[in-house]
DNA sequence: AAGGTAACTGAACAAGCGTTCAATAGAAAG
DNA sequence: CTTTCTATTGAACGCTTGTTCAGTTACCTT
């Protein structure tokens, strides 16, 4: 049969990059074929060429567009700040960790894929990654320059921000020891010393 | 032919953890076939079940040798420093960095292969990762009991500190920026942030 | 009711997969 | 030189892979 009777007619791309996306983090983009993928769905393999030209391209935009709203979002955000560099830094941590742990499936292919990608490929997402490592080190900067924040290096200190908060990514359950309110509060307080910030316990 | 002319008897066995590990480590557990490491080996695919009775346990036995040799070289190096904990902690931090930059392809396969193993086969390395995690929470453990750590949350620092140094190996390269002992000392000074340590700027 | 169209099936394709095993080659032992 | 033994080959096994496509189904438009 075609067309499942009635109701929405641009489901089954969606559809598509939902399944991808969830068999992808759990086994990994190697190890899912596309007849599951195509079980997910709800249909035969076949049907799944007429919404993705091929597997690696399937990949790609899962890749491309996580990439993608994350900026986009940062871009939103990072409006709510004054250009306070303390402020703007709490503001990257809690939301970095809050869109982060809303999407932890396309988090976890965009750090595992990289190598299954081709290297135009890769090289896009290289970029969009970089970008978003600019967002912080951009902040990062601004503290130095404000004499707010006491940094060594840069570069490291923003790898290891970023590493530090996706980490989270890994252990954090829902309902599980800490609400997730708590963790950005934990986390925030260690940020605050990998960056040597002066007055760095809050008041509260 | 069988048998290489002379030599070695004991080569291949351990040619073949050498030639698994970089290809897993390049291209990922599953996209890697046997043929592929039998040609690495230098050997015939068929030739590869006298050394692993089947991929799963070669990749297993991959991640669980070097897992255990990380656990075993920790608890050689710790014996060389007094229970100061910061000297501890700083003998940690050094030590971390300079293993896991000697073995990038093996620490790979043992952050991304994870899924790829059995059931039974995942426990036991989540529990020699577990061990790992439990040599750095002892030290700082000790030290906010001697009040010269200051932390809101054992556990979250722990994975917070392993998560920021390993993210190390994802962008180092030998004769980059910074060589490795430079590296050592930027990471410390931020890991002595994360866990507030009173006295965070060394002397010299 | 008829015709058109977009969605989907199901079979097929060549290629590759992990794994097994009878046959064989080459060194070691007698 | 012959036997023994072990390491290895190379072909074969049944199965799965990504992808294509002629054919079919079901809806929309007229």
């Amino acid at each position: 049969m075609a067309r499942k009777t009635g109701s929405s007619g641009e489901k089954t791309a969606r559809d598509l990059q939902i399944a991808a996306t969830k068999l992808f983090a759990r086994h990994g983009y190697a190890a899912v074929s596309m007849r599951q993928i195509a079980a997910e769905v709800g249909v035969q393999a076949g049907a799944l060429y007429l919404y993705t030209p091929d597997k690696q391209t399937l990949l790609f935009d899962l890749m491309r567009s996580h990439m993608q709203e994350l900026l986009d979002a940062w871009e939103v955000e990072s409006g709510n700040f004054s250009d306070d560099p303390k402020a703007l830094l709490e503001g990257f941590v809690r939301f970095h960790i809050r869109f982060h742990l809303k999407r932890v499936d396309a988090v976890f292919i965009a750090y595992m894929e990289l190598r299954n990608l081709s290297d135009q490929n890769f090289s896009t997402i290289a970029n969009q990654r970089q970008a978003y490592e600019n967002c912080l080190s951009k902040i990062l900067k601004a503290g130095v320059g404000a004499g707010v924040f006491d940094l060594v290096d840069l570069k490291l200190a923003t790898f290891s921000i970023i590493a530090m908060l996706t980490g989270i990514n890994t252990w954090f359950r829902d309902r599980g020891r800490l609400d997730s309110e708590t963790v950005e509060h934990i986390y925030l307080d260690m940020v605050m010393g990998v960056v040597g910030c002066k007055s760095r316990r809050r008041p509260d």
